[in-house]
RNA sequence: GCGCCCGUAGCUCAGCUGGAUAGAGCACCAGACUACGAAUCUGGGGGUCGGAGGUUCGAAUCCUUCCGGGCGCGCCA
């Protein structure tokens, strides 16, 4: 349990112990009495809102209900001041020596520093990226390939059993699409002229290879057999090679899935898609019914039929969704339902999606698909990752899919690296629209926030390379320097502002947790460019002030404890980039 | 027309699920290198949080309603 978890508990027990004593009646919820950071550091280290939350439940005034708390909170040990503030805040100040426990803790805990068992091993599942396998990915999947990523690296570190998974669109109109596109690059390879590529196909370049590598495998044997014959057989291929190209794009992001789950095995075998549909029509959410027509302007072929409906109305939705065309076959959505069935059936009760902003329609429908699933016993949420606006020295780089000129994610990860790209789609909310540049990300500045946090680390390390003269011994591993610096004499570190980093410091665990719980991973690096931003502060002080540099050289001891702090400093550096899925350079080049 | 998202300093954005005097970076102005890498740091100016109502001890945050921008609106995925 970390430090503000454990604060949490004595204000919660304060109560209590006032309401045994008869104070006021004991108060039915205290889910809401939190200990945090306040926001403005002039308050002090720790603040409750617990007099502010409780006071009109126990009838009293919220600032009379402070004055009783901090009264109480003074006689823990570690409290050294409880003050009254504001509308009924209690700031709590800490004795020193707790907060350098804190310090020692996280050097010792190294790498697993702010690891929670907060998920309690619960299972989550993590569905992103899942772009369809009809060529290689570009620009635009990486964000949400590299936020669905990052949640579920915070997700794990919060001590969630989680699944990450890539859902294969491989069963609709599309992919015959590519097995038709594939057979002509397929006719190319055995030598046939085939000119331009007709409308409505795939005329990337990217095909040539399947073609290729089926001219290779069949011959010439594919080629008069009829359509139905050839195309399930250079489909598969296509999707195959397809789903290989894509591999490699996520693995030069660092990007990695546990399941790649197929859309088209849900009705090969036995049907799933009809056996979840009937299932639901069975508790009256599916029914055969017919719609008003869409609002969007003008629809030619629009015709008024009786068709197959999920009853997505009943569950907050504007309209009753349909599950199967006019020719039969099944909707996108009614595949979708049986494969969220899927998930269910695998034990998953708490769902994340990672959708692109083009699919925000679709949200309320699947939510509610997900409710008549579970009878309301699973949670679906779906996060939205907005557009990615690539520019270039401030000016926007213009992309046209039908002159073929997108920028692939291979391109982009070439050009700025698997670093910067990671980094900055993570340092926006998830659903505000994220300016990329690909000049600012290569810049060696403050003004950029990859360069920024991944040389605070390198810092803090090339500090320990110069502290070797200080103090010989100092171990050269990591793991052994770490050992070394956990028994240093913290209690020479007095600076307010060293104290401060080590306060940023002991924040990091409660960091992890409210990331989780938010699905907001973000926060992990805003949180790191603060923390570096502070490192690189005190760092320069020692500058004009050489009495808090972090060598010392006459003074080994006062050197270790400092060494300590930077110690602190890297490993939460090292752990969040982690999170992140960004490396912690030694050094920078 | 309807639904969802966004609107915070000149620009790009945070604001920890309702807390205290709204914060960073860039840009602008003024400073700090005989260095544990100045690839950095210190200080300053700059705001009716799109507008107007409401909810309450308390609102950038929640509700209503306008304004402006983005995405979407059977038989694409």
């Amino acid at each position: 349990m970390h430090l503000f978890a454990r604060m949490t508990e004595r204000v919660r027990s304060v109560v209590e112990k006032l309401a045994e004593a008869g104070a006021f009646a004991k108060p039915a919820d205290l889910s809401r009495v939190v200990v945090e950071p306040p926001r403005d550091a002039e308050h002090g280290e720790l603040a409750t809102n617990a007099a502010m939350v409780l006071a009109k439940e126990v009838g009293w005034k919220p600032q009379d209900l402070a004055r009783g708390l901090a009264t109480e909170l003074e006689k823990f040990p570690e409290v050294v001041r409880a003050e009254t503030a504001g509308p009924g805040f209690v700031n709590i100040t800490l004795d020193s020596k707790t907060w350098l426990e804190e310090l020692r803790v996280a050097i010792k805990a190294g790498p697993d520093y702010g690891r929670s068992d907060l998920g309690r091993g619960k299972k989550v599942n993590v569905e992103y990226v899942s772009a369809n396998p009809t060529g290689p990915m570009h620009v635009g999947h990486c964000r949400g390939a590299v936020f669905g990523d990052a949640l579920a690296n915070v997700l794990a570190y919060a001590g969630f059993d989680v699944t990450r998974e890539y859902y294969i669109n491989d069963a609709g109109a599309q992919v015959d699409i590519l097995a038709r596109s594939t057979f002509l690059r397929y006719r190319e390879a055995l030598g046939e002229a085939i000119g331009p590529i007709p409308e409505g196909l795939y005329p990337g370049e990217y095909l040539k290879p399947v073609g290729a590598a089926l001219a290779a495998e069949h011959g010439d044997r594919l080629r008069d057999l009829p359509e139905v014959q050839w195309l399930p057989v250079v489909r598969a291929k296509a999707i195959a090679m397809m789903l290989d190209e894509i591999r490699n794009d996520l693995a030069a992001l660092n990007v990695q899935h546990d399941v790649f789950f197929s859309e088209r095995s849900l009705v090969e075998g036995r049907d799933q898609v009809a056996e979840t549909i009937e299932s639901l029509r069975a508790q009256g959410y599916v029914f055969e019914g017919r719609l008003p027509p869409p609002k969007s302007g003008t629809i030619e072929d629009w015709e008024d039929r009786e068709q197959t409906l999920f009853r997505s109305t009943a569950f907050g939705d504007d309209v009753d969704r349909p599950l199967k065309k006019s020719d039969g076959s099944y909707t996108y959505f009614a595949s979708d339902i049986a494969y969220h069935k899927s998930k269910l059936d695998r034990g998953f009760r708490d769902m994340i999606d990672v959708w692109g902003a083009d699919h925000g329609g679709y949200i309320k429908r699947m939510k509610a698909a997900v409710k008549a699933l579970s009878g309301g016993t699973a949670e679906l949420d779906v996060k939205i990752v907005q557009l990615v606006k690539l520019m270039r020295a401030g000016v926007e780089v213009k992309m046209s899919k039908r002159a073929g000129e997108f920028v692939t994610l291979r391109d982009v990860v070439d050009e700025v690296g698997r670093d910067a790209v990671r980094f900055m789609m993570l340092y926006r909310k998830n659903d505000a629209t994220l300016e990329f540049d690909l000049a600012k990300v290569i810049e060696q500045s403050r003004d950029n926030p990859v360069f920024y946090v991944q040389y605070g680390h390198a810092r803090g390390q090339s500090v320990f390379r110069n502290a070797i003269e200080a103090i010989p011994e100092l171990p050269r591993t990591p793991a052994e320097r770490a050992a070394y610096l956990a028994q240093a004499p913290l209690e020479r570190l007095t600076d307010a502002a060293e104290l401060g980093l080590i306060r940023k410091i002991a924040s990091y665990p409660r960091l992890v947790e409210t990331t989780a719980l938010a699905h907001e991973p973000h926060r992990v690096a805003f949180y790191l460019y603060d923390l570096a931003s502070e490192f690189h502060a005190q760092w320069t002080r020692g500058k004009d002030l050489p009495h808090l540099r972090f060598i010392i050289q006459d003074d080994p001891q006062l050197t270790a404890a400092r060494l300590a702090l930077v110690q602190g400093v890297v490993t939460v550096l090292a752990s969040g980039l982690n999170l992140l899925g960004v490396e912690a350079p030694g050094e920078m080049r």
